[in-house]
RNA sequence: AGCGGGGUGGGGUAGCUAGGAAAUCCCGACGGGCUCAUAACCCGUAGAUCGAUGGUUCAAAUCCAUUCCCCGCUACCA
């Protein structure tokens, strides 16, 4: 097994930091095949880079008053800076900025022009005069067509939803300077894919082992026909288009970041001074693309595309996408504050807990969910519990004893553990080829549990008392049957699997570990204590939900909406208004001196024109709403569980969804969930009840 | 609204593409074992109408239809 195998990462665009879920969605799979292929004694070539044009770059930059340059030289060094504190070593981490990227798509440009596959065509586009530059379609506002509402953007209106196109706005105007657009006739080449649509559909039917969510994807967007798509775009950060008549266009981002993979390992060969190991590399036929889900289109259709129009360069083997990471069921979001950036959540974990506990949440095949708490269960539990403490409690009990682990024939025991750890090994090796590497993770778990199980069943301190001297066999054993953990699981956790490695052996790993593992080796163990910590997390638990009987004291129609109703409704001390979104379900006389359950610490917000100042809770079923209620006094206090509230400060609607409200099995409680428990809220010491029977289980809102 | 993903024991999940005897794993609860180890590890028990309804089938968590609910995306930005 010599295969040349060339892996790429999706570029990571330079202006903002990295956070968990890009490393989750497309660079830690891709190191772990990086590693995985190596270990097996393929040659590899790993190329990623920055990724650092585009009109985002050049409007941020204007915000910042700084140039471009600037914050692209930041996020660049700051990208490789970030992928290496989590181990993440690239052979090559270019960027798009630079010259010989620039010639290197200008050739492929000219090459797809010489070849039939371009083309100009005259095109309609905003334009500000006072600018002086044309106007992407959400740069332009005006006065949406079908509603009148008068600040409708060019690409969609926000009042009435409508999907716009420039021309159709009255009135249009320049969303930067507010001055009148105008529409003028411009020039833009165009990439002629439909040309090759029926190449790629046959070439994406063919692709039967790839993911369903990347070939499905893939074929159903090219279903209603592979489009010609602009390629030049009338900016000023970009790649310069170099064809007669175009000048001052530049090449569209995304068809120039493409040819990225190919213009940065041209680099790496160049420095490497072995000019044609790029050329040589991608012979092998074996190219593998890691990205995360919104990337599918440009890898999977149009980058094979280009590589079929100018027939230099194979097609991927692989394109391989994740889904989503959230967090705590949230998307990702830097201006939310919702979730880690890699640098801040390295401050809280270590690089190798943070890798396993990615590794076994990928997104592969539906988004998943990061936590803090199940981070620390995971790292505490699978990796620390079971796996850590194994090679702990094997060395220092063989050092601890004084026992020179050698080899010797085994007996039933170790005979049953070496055909497990075979097997095992035989169906890890399966799913790391078809990157199912939550399944290796999965596979791996459970042989720790069959040494440990084995180690149980041994007893080498019975052998101690006993004197007897198949002990040292037996350790002899254990510790390779710790070698074969530690093997597998390097790929997902480099640095652990390489102290661990060196506490058995006083050596480096081998580069081809693999191989070892037949060899009846001799150890040389070193108790150096835990090669693992467990973490610690302050766990976010308490009550945090100020909830209190309220009765309604009035209520109406809401002015100005079709479907809110206005309540006053009194606490015991003071009285609020509230608006709700249950008019379809109740009348008004029935709600009048009613009890209900009022969440009193959300953030206030203007609804329609009423400030709402807390929310009631109601069960939603397929039936409608159903109010949560009481028969205690107004203003008695509702408790989770045993939890008061015991937070500070008002709260916002995603804050409330932590506790995942939902009715019980019966459909007759409300129910919270505080940490790990799903509790009943109680009022002075009785249950607070959902006023009819609703489905089980239903959300409360 | 459109597109995409999902609803599986108390919490989190696997399984669904190729339907099949007891539904996986982690945490939690309960009981036991062990004492080498990081209060760790090992074994066992309880706990799931696999969102709902209907259909196909000898057989459905898995396929089809309908429906309810949740989440994400919906910038010719990249």
């Amino acid at each position: 097994m010599n295969r040349k195998v060339v892996i790429n990462c999706a570029l990571p665009y330079a202006n903002g930091p990295l956070h968990i879920g890009h490393i989750a969605g497309a660079y830690l799979s891709g190191d772990i095949f990086n590693r995985y292929q190596r270990m097996i004694g393929n040659e590899v070539m790993f190329i990623c880079g920055s990724d650092e044009y585009g009109t985002p770059i050049s409007i941020q930059a204007e915000k910042e008053k700084v140039s471009p340059k600037e914050i692209v030289e930041k996020y660049h060094r700051e990208h490789r800076k970030t992928m290496e504190s989590i181990d993440i070593f690239f052979d090559y981490f270019g960027r798009t900025t630079d010259p010989e990227h620039s010639e290197f798509v200008e050739d492929f440009f000219r090459d797809l022009e010489k070849s039939g596959y371009l083309e100009k065509r005259k095109m309609i586009s905003a334009y500000c005069p006072n600018e002086g530059r044309f106007l992407p379609d959400r740069y332009v506002n005006g006065t949406c067509p079908r509603c009148g509402y008068e600040n409708a953007r060019g690409d969609q209106c926000d009042e009435c939803g409508r999907t716009n196109d420039p021309q159709d706005l009255i009135n249009p105007r320049c969303a930067i300077c507010g001055s009148p657009a105008e529409f003028r006739e411009t020039d833009h080449v165009f990439f002629l894919a439909s040309k090759l649509e029926g190449r790629i559909r046959e070439w994406l039917e063919g692709k039967k082992e790839w993911r369903e969510n990347v070939r499905s994807f893939s074929l159903n967007m090219i279903q209603g026909g592979l489009k010609d798509r602009a390629i030049t775009r009338d900016i000023d950060w970009g790649v310069p288009a170099p064809m007669e008549g175009m000048e001052g266009k530049r090449i569209y981002v995304w068809f120039e970041a493409l040819l990225g993979y190919l213009s940065f390992a041209r680099k790496y060969s160049r420095e490497k001074g072995e000019s044609d190991y790029w050329l040589n590399m991608y012979s092998g036929g074996h190219t593998f693309y890691f990205l995360g889900k919104d990337n599918i289109f440009f890898h999977a259709i149009l980058l094979p595309a280009m590589h079929m129009a100018s027939g230099k360069y194979p097609l991927p083997e692989r394109v391989d996408a994740n889904e989503y990471l959230r967090f705590n069921g949230q998307k990702f979001s830097k201006s939310r504050g919702i979730g880690y950036s890699v640098d801040d959540i390295l401050k809280i974990v270590d690089k190798d807990s943070l890798r396993f506990y990615l590794s076994s949440i990928l997104p592969e095949s539906s988004d998943s969910d990061f936590t803090l708490n199940e981070m620390k269960e995971k790292v505490n539990s699978e990796l620390n519990g079971k796996y850590g403490n194994l090679v702990n409690r094997v060395i220092s009990f063989a050092e601890g004893k004084g026992i020179h682990p050698e080899y010797g024939e085994g007996d039933d025991l170790d005979s049953t553990l070496e055909a497990g750890l075979t097997k095992f090994l035989s169906s890890y090796l399966e799913a790391m080829e078809r990157l199912e590497f939550r399944r290796a993770i999965s596979l791996w778990l459970e042989a720790v549990k069959s040494v440990n199980s084995y180690f149980n069943d041994a007893k080498p301190w019975d052998m101690v008392k006993n004197h007897d001297p198949k002990v040292s066999a037996r350790i002899w054993h254990s510790l390779k049957a710790i070698e074969y953990l530690t093997v597998t699981i390097y790929p997902f956790v480099p640095s652990g699997a390489e102290r661990v490695w060196d506490s058995l052996h006083g050596v480096n790993m081998p580069d081809l570990p693999l191989k070892h593992l037949e060899e009846v080796c001799t150890f040389s163990i070193r108790n150096t204590g835990p090669v693992f910590k467990k973490i610690e997390i302050e766990e976010e638990e308490g009550n945090e939900l100020n909830l209190v009987v309220g009765k309604i004291i009035m209520a109406e129609n809401h002015p100005n909406a079709d479907s809110l109703l206005h309540l006053k409704v009194d606490l015991g001390f003071n009285v609020i208004d509230l608006v709700a979104g249950i008019k379809k379900y109740y009348d008004l006389k029935d709600l009048e001196g009613k009890k209900i359950i009022v969440v009193k610490n959300l953030k206030h917000s203007k609804i329609r024109g009423i400030e709402s100042q807390g929310m009631l809770l109601a069960a939603q079923d397929s039936r409608g709403a159903h109010l949560l209620t009481s028969d205690e006094k107004e203003g008695t206090e509702v408790l989770i569980g045993e939890h008061r509230y015991s937070g500070e400060g008002k709260i916002s609607i995603d804050d409330l969804k932590r506790y995942d409200l939902k009715a019980d099995n019966e459909g007759l409680y409300p129910t919270a969930v505080i940490g790990r428990d799903r509790l009943y809220m109680t009022a002075n010491g009785k249950r607070v009840y959902i006023d009819e029977k609703v489905e089980g289980k239903s959300q409360i809102r």
